[in-house]
RNA sequence: GGGUGAUUAGCUCAGUUGGUUAGAGCGUCUCGUUUACACCGAGAAGGCCAAAGGUUCGAAUCCUUUAUCACCCACCA
């Protein structure tokens, strides 16, 4: 008989089951053809692990999603699917190249770029992104994610570098990546531009200065950025303005504004000017401002940039200004606008600061030449395999977009983020992708005089020099559900994997990464990436704050693994997250799931004691009593609708729904019947073997630990087939009886304040119920603790008893001295009144003549029923009391 | 300014096409070591389902309005 220790120490065991998976291989579908768990033309289930980015170490955040893909796929492989869960990390440009920078100052270089040059900065960066990576590698691991590792990628990698520049050379070959000057998203700390999605934006006070730009100039504006207005080259108005409408189309020359340049100022009409706003006057600064930039190409302004890429005034803002940083400019333009008595009103306002997403710098807009991806440019797709659009079709990268979504191709989970990816493809502009960083896929153009040349290698001439910039980090995360499997290569993977199953990330991050693989794949491939998306949400302190250092509230999942075990880990991050929504997660939480696992634990413990022989593949045996029938039906149940659940990606419900047949109807009841009935060797191993396999995918680690305390090493339960349900349909009322007569005679006792360990007697009037209650004598004394149980077709209640009624059978309990008389009459008479109250209104119901009209005849049936039930339920009591 | 989500027991949340006497886990209280487990067992208390209208025979569930909170988007200087 085989024994497991007394309590389940995760420590003790996680770190060689991994290794055992590992070495045998079942993380690879390759080797799970070789060794028959799938056939080769078995259906597939591939998904790409979003690859966490090289800057650190993984979060609590990191551990939800790989506790969620893991289930997934543990789950599929279990199914006989063909499953690859293909692992990998991002490059991450900006925030690596930033961090690295930051360690190398702390480290006492004042300049490191400066200092180190390309070569020796890059070789320091790639240095880190190593260390990061393994310590990732490492944390997935202890995560217990079952990871293809012989299929590692890396977003910044050879295979990785030749998909970017075969793509980037087919859509400057289409026309769809193009140079030019434009207002971009300048980070004058991170020395680049930025996507329009990598700029946020932060509530602030700002100070609003109302102005005219000399005593000579008509109207005032007004404006929270005074320095800028060294670039002006308009004023707008709005047309309707009566105020100002006899000015349009005028132009004003200042000399020497703010002691700097001269401006000309033409006064334009424009609808979008709020007339309430300040003055109702706006300054037009073309290089500093989107919104400005529009109306100069509009009204056919001049462009004037006075701020450099350094965050400084330029030559353009006058001698006065050159150099000065920003902030230093817009003090002195406000004292000389005091000096000169030209200031009006000086008040606070609410403003919107625009901020770079990984620093935090303010963001300064300004004109500049750069790379771009045209989104609403047409090209031709040569093969498409999207519903309703056809090979050889003239599109856009916008209506590809739009198209895999509404046509379903692609499901969104939840569905309602489908709004919010629509609202963000049709106000989507074209896409800067250049970047002035040196950590990332450089830019596969070379230059040679006037001459461009774009190739996937460099050209053989002499004299071409590369363009110094590389590739926002997003473009070669966008090629990730098929770079990963070889693609430009036309492999096995790719055609055995692609389209992927499923995508699962964050809903943060739907728009950096989802949207533009969507964008990249269906372009390139002229398919989908994924078949469906799930999102998920932030994992949260128990306040619903956002984890952070400085708040300290940070929950690190290796923690939690080395305190509770991986499984109690993920099984706290898998139920009751959803998805689309946000966690809340405490570490009381995670130890309440290892109380879970260790109930698990000695269930089995509990269960072995009791088969002498523990088989693998053990039949269901023939159910021999009312308790066998119930719980194989339990079981049976449990298995679809877990299967169910997941199947549709609910798997909090579904992980809900195994807690409550586990330690509910397994372990409360049906194991101490167990111990009553005896004989249940086979069936025990039966549904011992399905429990550990419905619970391996969300808890790998025990179950595999119990399985091999159990079997040795003969098989592995990562590859045992997922249960099939059975055919049992038996109807659990009867047992509901037993269970209730059981749980009143428990409940009788407590409110009569009897030890437990008192044994009662008791009779029970059983009516027509008489053989199921006789059958079931020995469980109803065992688990009721009675002594002597008369049960008879019909009695009375003596005047010492207490007694009630369940499923049309009344329960007398001899409580001999014990008894408060009144107390049990109290409690009959409340009872009474409640199910009075409970008849009347199902009497009402049934009264009403609209209600019996309109309602389906099954629900009025069942009305009647419970009222039939209700009534004689409620004869007893009376009679009883 | 536009949009989305949340609001159910002290806390965290289920409640899937409208038909329950509205559920679970944690916490609280009472009792308890009966040959798996005190990381346990038995029992109990605790809810006008945010508010107001409406649709319906019937609403936690559908519609409208409101309130509070959270998030996303946006070029109000």
């Amino acid at each position: 008989m085989k024994e497991l220790s007394k309590a389940y120490e995760p420590q003790k065991y996680e770190d060689e089951i991994y290794k055992k998976w590992m070495d045998s291989g079942f993380f690879n579908p390759d080797t799970c053809v070789e060794k028959g768990v799938c056939k080769d033309d078995s259906p597939t289930f591939s998904m790409v692990l979003p690859p966490p980015n090289v800057t650190g170490t993984l979060h609590i955040g990191h551990a939800s999603m790989l506790a969620i893909e893991d289930l997934v796929t543990r789950y599929k492989r279990m199914q006989g699917f063909k499953t690859l869960w293909l692992p990998g990390t991002d490059h991450a440009a900006i925030a690596t190249q930033a961090k690295v920078e930051k360690l190398l100052i702390e480290k006492g270089i004042k300049e490191p770029k400066k200092e180190l040059g390309r070569e020796k900065f890059l070789a320091e960066v790639e240095k880190f992104a190593q260390e990061s990576h393994d310590t990732i590698v490492n944390q997935c691991k202890k995560m217990g994610s079952s990871l293809d590792w012989s299929r590692e990628a890396f977003t910044l990698d050879v295979e990785r570098n030749l998909a970017v520049r075969t793509v980037f050379k087919k859509m400057y070959d289409d026309g769809l990546i193009y140079r030019g000057l434009r207002l971009v998203n300048w980070c004058p700390h991170c020395k680049s531009t930025l996507a329009d999605d990598e700029v946020e934006h932060k509530d602030q006070i700002a100070k609003l200065y109302t102005f005219k730009y000399s005593k000579d100039f008509p109207i005032a504006i007004a404006t929270t950025r005074p320095e800028t207005k060294l670039g002006d080259t308009a004023v707008a108005v709005n047309s309707n303005d009566k105020r100002y409408a006899k000015y349009i189309g005028q132009e004003f020359v200042i000399k020497n504004f703010a002691g700097g340049a001269d401006l000309k100022i033409k006064i334009i009409g424009e609808e979008s000017v709020d007339m309430k706003f300040g003055t109702g006057a706006v300054g037009v600064t073309p290089a500093h401002s989107a919104i400005d930039y529009e109306m100069a190409q509009k009204n056919n302004l001049p462009i004037v940039k006075i701020i450099n890429e350094e965050g400084q005034m330029t030559k353009e803002a006058g001698e006065k200004y050159l150099g000065k940083a920003v902030k230093v400019a817009r003090a002195e333009v406000v004292e000389w606008l005091k000096e000169n008595n030209l200031l009006e009103k000086e008040e606070e306002v609410p403003n919107s600061l625009s901020i770079c997403y990984r620093c935090g710098y303010a963001i300064e807009p300004l004109p500049s030449k750069q790379w771009f991806i045209g989104v609403n440019k047409e090209f031709v797709l040569p093969h498409s395999n999207i519903d309703g659009i056809q090979s050889g079709e003239k599109v856009t990268l916008k209506k590809l977009m739009q198209k895999v979504v509404t046509n379903k191709q692609i499901e969104i989970i939840p569905d309602r983020f489908e709004k919010t990816y629509f609202h963000w493809i049709d106000n989507l502009r074209d896409w800067c992708i250049s970047r002035q960083l040196w950590y990332g896929h450089r830019i596969p153009v070379w230059y040679k005089g006037e001459e461009v040349y774009s190739g996937i290698d460099a050209p053989t001439s002499e004299g071409w020099s590369q363009d110094p910039d590389t590739l926002d980090t997003w473009f070669s995360a966008g090629l990730w559900s098929f770079s990963t499997l070889g693609w430009p290569n036309q492999t096995k993977d790719l055609k055995d994997f692609h389209p992927t199953t499923l995508l699962e990330t964050g809903y943060d991050i739907i728009f950096f990464w989802v949207a533009r693989m969507i964008l990249m794949t269906t372009y390139t491939l002229g398919t989908i990436p994924f078949e469906t998306v799930y999102l998920h949400g932030l994992v949260r302190d128990e306040k619903g704050r956002k984890m952070s250092k400085s708040l300290g509230n940070v929950i690190n999942p290796l923690d939690t693994i080395s305190k509770f075990g991986a499984d109690a880990t993920r099984l706290s991050l898998l139920l009751g997250n959803t998805p689309g929504n946000d966690l809340k997660l405490s570490e009381e939480k995670v130890e309440g799931f290892r109380n879970f696992t260790n109930k698990l634990w000695n269930i089995s413990r509990f269960m072995l004691l009791n088969i002498p022989e523990p088989k693998i593949d053990v039949k269901l045996p023939e159910l021999k009593t009312l308790s066998d029938k119930w719980i194989i039906g339990c079981l049976s149940k449990v298995v679809m609708d877990a299967s169910t659940m997941i199947e549709n990606y609910q798997l909090s419900a579904a992980g809900e729904k195994l807690r409550e047949f586990t330690w509910g109807d397994l372990a409360d009841w049906y194991l101490e019947i167990a111990k009553v009935e005896g004989g249940k060797e086979e069936i025990l191993n039966y549904i011992l073997n399905t429990v550990l396999k419905l619970w391996h995918p969300f808890m790998p680690f025990v179950t595999e630990q119990i399985w091999s305390e159990i079997y040795g090493g003969q098989r592995m339960l990562i590859v045992e087939k997922w249960p099939k349900q059975e055919s049992i349909t038996e109807n659990t009322i009867e047992f509901e009886t037993i269970r209730n007569i059981v749980t009143g005679i428990r409940t009788l006792r407590a409110d009569n304040k009897i030890e437990p360990i008192k044994k009662l007697d008791a009779t029970i009037s059983a009516g027509a119920k008489l053989n199921l209650i006789k059958e079931n004598s020995e469980v109803i004394k065992a688990l009721a603790r009675l002594g002597n149980l008369d049960i008879v077709e019909s009695a009375k209640k003596s005047s010492t008893a207490a007694g009630f009624v369940e499923g049309g059978v009344e329960v007398f309990i001899e409580l001999a001295g014990a008894i408060d008389l009144d107390k049990e009459k109290e409690r009959l008479q409340k009872e009474f009144e409640t199910l009075t109250k409970y008849i009347n209104g199902i009497e009402n119901k049934l009264a009403n003549e609209e209600f019996v009209r309109n309602a389906p005849p099954a629900v009025i049936e069942k009305e009647r029923q419970k009222l039939a039930e209700a009534q004689v339920k409620l004869d007893k009591i009376e009679a009883q009391l």
